[in-house]
DNA sequence: TGCAAATGCTTTTTT
DNA sequence: AGCATTTGCA
């Protein structure tokens, strides 16, 4: 469908229509919750593109995960009615682009390593080690989180003991050393390049016609600057966001960034967005009272364009079991009575742990879900090993990577082995020019031991075979040769099975990545993949069920119906933020989450929890009390909660019952994966099983699965 | 060196 | 409670 200037605009109201077509300055758009703002940014830039002269390749939008950027794109085309090939990105990805091209000029090679996380840990712990500091006084978690606070210039260098000083330079050291970057870093060299080449900065500058920057209340001070170098002296620049939903401050984001717009950047413009036509009338007031408690805001009052709808519901639960029952229920009920499909309701939780018990009942009753964020496909043990066995040729000086495939599966090499092979490649390293020459060198010369004589062969053959074997028969090779997935059935019998998929996943993804980029080389399609994977907020499925997140990952997103579940003193807010007095924070988050809701917001709390595997007494969340009553229509089940009791009890003589018992044909079982089942066939420890969900027979062990 | 048992840590959020 | 790492024993 394409648009007359006239048709675009009229899609929009007159708050939106003057943010769309203001481009005379700096501008921020306050763009309150459900107020439209996606619907801004991919106008405005449909706008100056189609309107107002501007050149796609020459508008940047920053956004805040590669999913939004992709969306982005996606959207424009469409109402364009064809692409436009803006440049959107992260700023990390943005970041990446910029010094794949020039990092040379700071002193690394182009092949550069990003450190995710745990290879930041270990080179932490390899710098307190080497420092001769106390591991338990300075705990790696803590140096990685201070250093990148002091990369976000979001704490003081200066303020630092000496001892953390002298870690910090250190760990930037061993960075450099070893071509790596930690993912502040990113951001942090790449305003480095642009202090230090004026010309590579001015190129940047005068080419980009356009900045937009969304989510800005979620910026950190060393994104501002970079914001700042690009478009301080032109002007150019929108930023979208909502101060009330700035929820990042732990990442080291500044709401006092979108605070000081207007005094940043010169004759800036503000335009509010205050029409919500996301949530009834219901629950924007609800939200509306519960913010009125943070004194640090831009003040602006969303108004509600939906009626008044439906109360919300609260339920309060003598423990968390019977919190997860009451979900099950509600949600088959909003399913089956009133026709609501399960990917319109979401269930949204303070932290990822509280998912286990809603997602087991969820498996138990048999409803689709799907599970957004929580621990990341490439963080999996699994996955991390095979990529390190990958990779290992390419980034031979990463402690992370060497102690992977040193140790799993064991081969007799340990802490010294490292220390040994580190030192002999950094001496190969001086006089054979070629890194995967030092590396094969580095493992012959030490093979009088077993072990790197086992590496040896096999990395003598994986290079060999790199570029013209896929990576399927390279990954193949690997799991054969270093006997991994035997490693893996020993270690992990209980899950052995879904970490073997995992890797298939894996294959796939390589494989998959690699049909749709060309890129000269093998090994430069490997890096690229896996730059991508640690800046990627990963794999997004097709959603089918309903979805289970935290609420910092429910940014951005909306649903029918939303479950919040386990508002608890502790667990929402939580403990750690009370502690640091980040109240106001925590309460902006329970605004994020209300306002996720269209039409249904279901709150849920329960009064003894199981927390640290110890069974706590739990006080209601302080926010609960914040929302006024006349809003909120309390559920009760009526005797359902004694039922529920009883019920346990029965089930307890069952599952005592169960365990004595074998299992037997037409038994109903419960596997991780593959749901509910019924038993057709036992041979010894195997079971041939009716998957309903599947409508498939599978044959499993035993193990796998649970009586129902 | 391999292994069960004991200990001990986790749970705030993530590009 | 659930997982990972360390200990202690053979």
């Amino acid at each position: 469908m394409i648009l007359t200037k006239n048709e675009l605009l009229k899609n929009l109201n007159e708050e939106q229509k003057e943010a769309v077509c203001y481009f005379k300055g700096p501008l921020l758009v306050l763009a309150g919750a459900g107020s439209g703002k996606t619907r801004v940014i991919t106008y405005k830039i449909a706008y100056a593109t189609k309107y107002l002269g501007y050149n796609p390749e020459r508008i940047l939008a920053i956004t805040f995960t590669n999913k939004a950027a992709n969306e982005l794109k996606e959207r424009i085309k469409n109402l364009l009615g064809k692409e436009a090939p803006i440049w959107a990105s992260t700023f990390h990805s943005f970041c990446l682009k910029i010094l794949r091209r020039h990092i040379d000029k700071l002193g690394y090679s182009r092949y550069f390593e990003i450190y995710d996380e745990s290879d930041s840990k270990k080179l932490i712990e390899k710098v307190i080690s080497e420092l001769n500091l106390d591991k338990d006084k300075y705990p790696s978690s803590l140096l990685k989180n201070l250093f990148s606070k002091i990369k976000n210039e979001s704490l003081a260098y200066e303020e630092l003991e000496d001892n953390i000083k002298e870690a910090f330079n250190l760990y930037n050291k061993l960075l450099k050393e070893k071509n790596a970057l930690d993912f502040d870093d990113l951001l942090l060299k790449t305003i480095e390049l642009f202090e230090k080449e004026k010309g590579i900065l001015n190129f940047y500058k005068n080419y980009f016609e356009y900045v937009l920057v969304d989510e800005y209340q979620d910026t950190n001070p060393t994104q501002y600057k970079l914001i700042k170098y690009l478009c301080l002296e032109k002007g150019n620049i929108c930023a979208v966001g909502d101060d009330y939903q700035a929820i990042y401050s732990f990442r080291g984001a500044d709401i006092n960034i979108i605070l000081n717009f207007e005094k940043d950047f010169k004759n800036a413009k503000v335009i509010k967005l205050t029409k919500n036509y996301r949530s009834t009338k219901t629950i924007l007031e609800a939200a509306n009272y519960v913010i009125l408690n943070n004194k640090k805001n831009y003040q602006k009052k969303l108004e509600a364009i939906k009626e008044e709808g439906e109360k919300i519901r609260l339920f309060k639960a003598p423990n968390s079991e019977i919190e997860v029952k009451f979900l099950v229920k509600a949600i088959k009920k909003l399913s089956q009575d009133k026709k609501i499909p399960l990917n319109d309701i979401a269930i949204l939780y303070r932290s990822n742990f509280l998912s286990r018990e809603i997602e087991e009942a969820l498996i138990k009753e048999n409803i689709p879900y799907t599970i957004v964020g929580g621990l990341r496909f490439y963080e999996r043990k699994e996955i991390k090993d095979i990529l390190a066995y990958l990779k290992f040729p390419f980034f031979p000086k990463n402690e992370d990577t060497i102690e992977r495939v040193f140790k799993y599966p064991s081969k007799g090499l340990g802490k010294a082995a490292i220390l040994k092979f580190l030192h002999t490649y950094e001496q190969k390293e001086k006089f054979l020019e070629d890194t995967k020459e030092a590396f094969l060198e580095t493992l012959k010369e030490l093979s009088t031991k077993k072990g790197f004589k086992v590496l040896y062969s096999i990395y003598k053959r994986y290079l060999e075979e790199f570029e013209n074997k896929s990576f399927k028969d390279l990954i193949n090779f690997v799991l054969e040769e270093s006997k991994y997935l035997e490693y893996l059935q020993k270690e992990y019998p209980n899950n052995y099975e879904d970490r073997y998929e995992n890797i298939l996943e894996l294959i796939n993804a390589l494989e998959e990545f690699s049909k749709k980029h060309n890129f000269n080389t093998k090994k430069e399609t490997f890096l690229e993949f896996l730059a991508n994977i640690s800046l990627e907020n990963d794999k997004e499925k097709e959603n089918n069920g309903i979805s289970l997140m935290t609420v910092h990952a429910a940014k951005g997103l909306e649903f029918k119906v939303v479950f919040l579940v386990a508002l608890e003193d502790g667990i929402f807010p939580s403990k750690k933020s009370l502690e640091e007095g980040n109240l106001e924070e925590e309460r902006r988050l329970f605004y994020v989450g209300i306002t996720r809701a269209k039409d249904l917001l279901f709150l849920s709390y329960s009064q003894n929890r199981m927390y640290f595997g110890k069974l706590q007494r739990q006080v209601p969340s302080r926010f609960l009390s914040e929302i006024p009553k006349n809003l909120i229509f309390e559920v009760k089940l009526q005797n359902k909660a004694k039922e529920s009791e009883n019920n346990k009890k029965h089930q307890n003589v069952c599952n005592i019952k169960n365990s004595l018992s074998n299992f037997k044909k037409g038994d109903l079982v419960l596997h991780k994966k593959f749901g509910v089942g019924k038993i057709l066939n036992v041979f010894g420890d195997n079971l041939k099983i009716y998957f309903v969900k599947l409508k498939e027979v599978k044959e499993i062990k035993k193990d796998f699965v649970k009586k129902i």
